[in-house]
RNA sequence: UGGGGUGUAGCCAAGUGGUAAGGCAGCGGGUUUUGAUCCCGCCAUGCGGAGGUUCGAACCCUCCCACCCCAGCCA
């Protein structure tokens, strides 16, 4: 076994830092890293005794499936643990049982796994905090710093003032303990309807910050949640149940999105007016925006309850179980998370580079195979009309491991309809009447006539094997100028491919104030039927992505009846002319 | 007109007072039984703008401009 040169050996595995072959310290990394070196400094000034390990966590709300904007949190985070040797949880933020579904958390496990992250310990749920939740408010209430409101809604919106107006105490604001308490007792016992009365938080109507003007804590819901059943019908809001939960779990580095910046004074303010059992820091990152794609859960789930596709996992969808339908790999996407960057910025990538982590990673690591998508049938007149001759060809072109493959060869072939004309410029290199062509893995071959339906479409080439090119380049020194792909008339797969275009037609369907609907690509999907394919696409199993050479990256439907090949993304290509 | 955030090439992104990394896209060339891959080269006298400090500024100071987020009993 060789080591490079940049490599380490095995048991320094602690600080991570720019090396000749990784990006720098991305401003997350370095905030981690400045910590890690003020305990280690501490640790040796003092007799402080253990280990710091960095905690993260990646908190989804299962009211939808896991998008590539989520694939970005999720590298982050649980990226983050690996880098620095931390542990990483995986926490449902269950708090609203009005949007969510076992369904989506099923779906999340799933694809959190598939991208090969390991969570640490059990999958964890903002419900089983509901309690310890429910206690702390009554805690707070006690002190003096929350009330039960009974503004309605509308009214609450009226008191809360405007950006640029402070907002007014709500009447309900110096209750005393004593009824607060039993205030909410009554809320929690189901004494109120839905939207009767909120518990409060009681901090300052007139910041200049809305989320500090006595947030909501507590908001009735009489709704069965997908975990606790019907044990409660008050439910926490996301701001006192966030930051609590993270303490509880030891979180020291609480990672979320930039809008939630404006919450974060919230977020500490109920982490230092509660005995809570540690208290973490809340850091906010750029999610991200991909050109061509919608990446917000509502316009997602429009999407798959409108019908306009076929549902979570339609390989048009940008959702992780979608890209993975189409035959992208947890690795293709995880190179494009690292390309990306984590800053606080926020920009849109350009989806381009999203097919190029795709690419890179298919072209290294799909098998090759054949496969003619529009089929036109090739007689080969100087080859014996019984006979079959087997050629092999490489699994890979520079990948032993990837074995070989059986390709059966006789007198009628077929190759694709745009790979054959009458005439054509030198631009051209394909088959030509008159000119050479190689038959990838196979012979040199000259095409000699065509034959035309009534119509005028060429429906049957005549061509001639050069004898003698099997390997080699023809004798008489011509040299066919391409190669093209092929599949054998009597030995073959047939079936359809579904190939795929972006789902919007507009670089940016989210924005402005267009409906995102009405960019919706007309021709994303374009079917082909009765493709032929190369013997031993037979046996093609789910999950894995062939490159289909000189097409693109397909791989084996999973969901249908038919047999059908998905194209995950086309070869790029330079040709002009 | 309140508060929070962000401005470096078409896009993403390093840079933390010493003279603008890298990637994507693009362009030019080479290799090639995939018009793919791979390889080589080119691509910011310039860092939102204007002043200022300094021997020296993308980095520090001042003012200005643009864009994003916040007025759910969503997260």
């Amino acid at each position: 076994m060789t080591v490079d040169s940049t490599s380490t050996h095995a048991d320094s595995v602690d600080k991570p830092q720019a090396t000749a072959d990784s990006r720098p310290l991305h401003f997350l990394e370095q905030i981690i890293q400045k910590d890690i070196d003020q305990y280690t400094a501490a640790q040796q000034s003092s007799d402080q005794q253990g280990d710091y390990k960095i905690v993260t966590r990646f908190p989804p709300e299962p009211n939808g499936y896991l998008h590539i904007g989520h694939a970005k949190s999720i590298c982050l985070n649980f990226g983050l643990a690996e880098k620095f040797n931390g542990i990483c949880h995986l926490r449902f933020d269950d708090t609203n049982p009005a949007k969510e579904d076992q369904e989506y958390i099923d779906a999340i496990l799933n694809d959190v796994e598939w991208l090969g992250y390991e969570w640490e310990g059990e999958v964890r749920f903002a419900s089983s905090y509901f309690q310890q939740l429910h206690d702390w408010a009554v805690h707070l209430i006690e002190q003096g710093n929350a009330y039960v409101c009974h503004l309605t809604a509308d009214e609450a919106r009226e008191y809360r003032g405007t950006l640029t107006e402070a907002g007014k105490n709500s009447p309900y604001r110096e209750r005393s303990v004593a009824e607060n308490v039993a205030e909410f007792a009554k809320m929690r016992q189901g004494e109120y309807d839905e939207g009767v009365c909120v518990l409060r938080a009681k901090i300052d109507m007139s910041s200049p910050n809305i989320n500090m003007r006595d947030p909501i804590m507590y908001r009735i819901r009489k709704q069965d949640h997908h975990q606790t059943g019907d044990e409660w019908c008050i439910y926490p809001n996301y701001d006192f149940a966030h930051g609590q939960e993270d303490a509880i779990e030891g979180i020291t580095h609480s990672i979320c999105t930039l809008e939630f910046a404006d919450h974060r004074p919230l977020y500490e303010w109920f982490t230092e007016h509660l005995p809570v059992p540690s208290r973490p820091k809340q850091y906010e990152f750029g999610r991200l925006n991909l050109n061509y794609t919608v990446t917000s859960k509502r316009k997602l789930k429009q999407l798959v309850d409108e019908g306009y596709v076929d549902g979570w996992d339609d390989p048009r969808m940008p959702t992780i179980a979608g890209l993975r339908r189409r035959g992208v790999s947890a690795a293709a996407i995880r190179k494009f998370c690292e390309m990306i960057g984590v800053t606080k910025s926020d920009g849109v990538v350009d989806v381009g580079m999203l097919e190029h982590a795709i690419r890179d990673d298919l072209d290294k690591n799909a098998p090759r195979a054949m496969c003619v998508l529009n089929p036109l049938k090739v007689v080969l007149t100087n080859y014996p009309e019984d006979k079959t001759e087997v050629m092999t060809a490489a699994g890979h072109p520079n990948r032993d491991d990837l074995g070989e493959r059986i390709l059966p060869f006789s007198q009628q072939i077929y190759i694709d309809q745009d790979d054959f004309r009458e005439e054509a410029n030198k631009k051209y290199k394909r088959l030509v009447v008159g000119k050479r062509v190689r038959l990838r893995n196979a012979y040199v071959i000259e095409a000699d006539s065509c034959i035309k339906d009534d119509s005028g479409n060429i429906i049957e080439v005549h061509a001639r094997v050069i004898e003698g090119t099997l390997g080699n380049n023809p004798e008489d020194g011509i040299k066919p100028k391409g190669v093209i792909q092929w599949v054998d008339s009597k030995q073959h797969a047939t079936f359809d491919t579904a190939l795929y275009d972006r789902l919007f037609t507009d670089e940016s369907p989210d924005s402005g104030d267009k409906n995102f609907l009405d960019t919706i690509n007309p021709n994303s999907v374009e079917k082909k039927l009765a493709c032929i394919g190369e013997i031993g696409l037979l046996d093609a199993p789910i999950g894995v992505t062939y490159q289909f050479e000189r097409e693109g990256y397909f791989c084996k439907d999973s969901h249908a009846e038919t047999f059908l090949f998905n194209r995950t993304i086309g070869l790029r290509d330079t040709f002009v002319g």
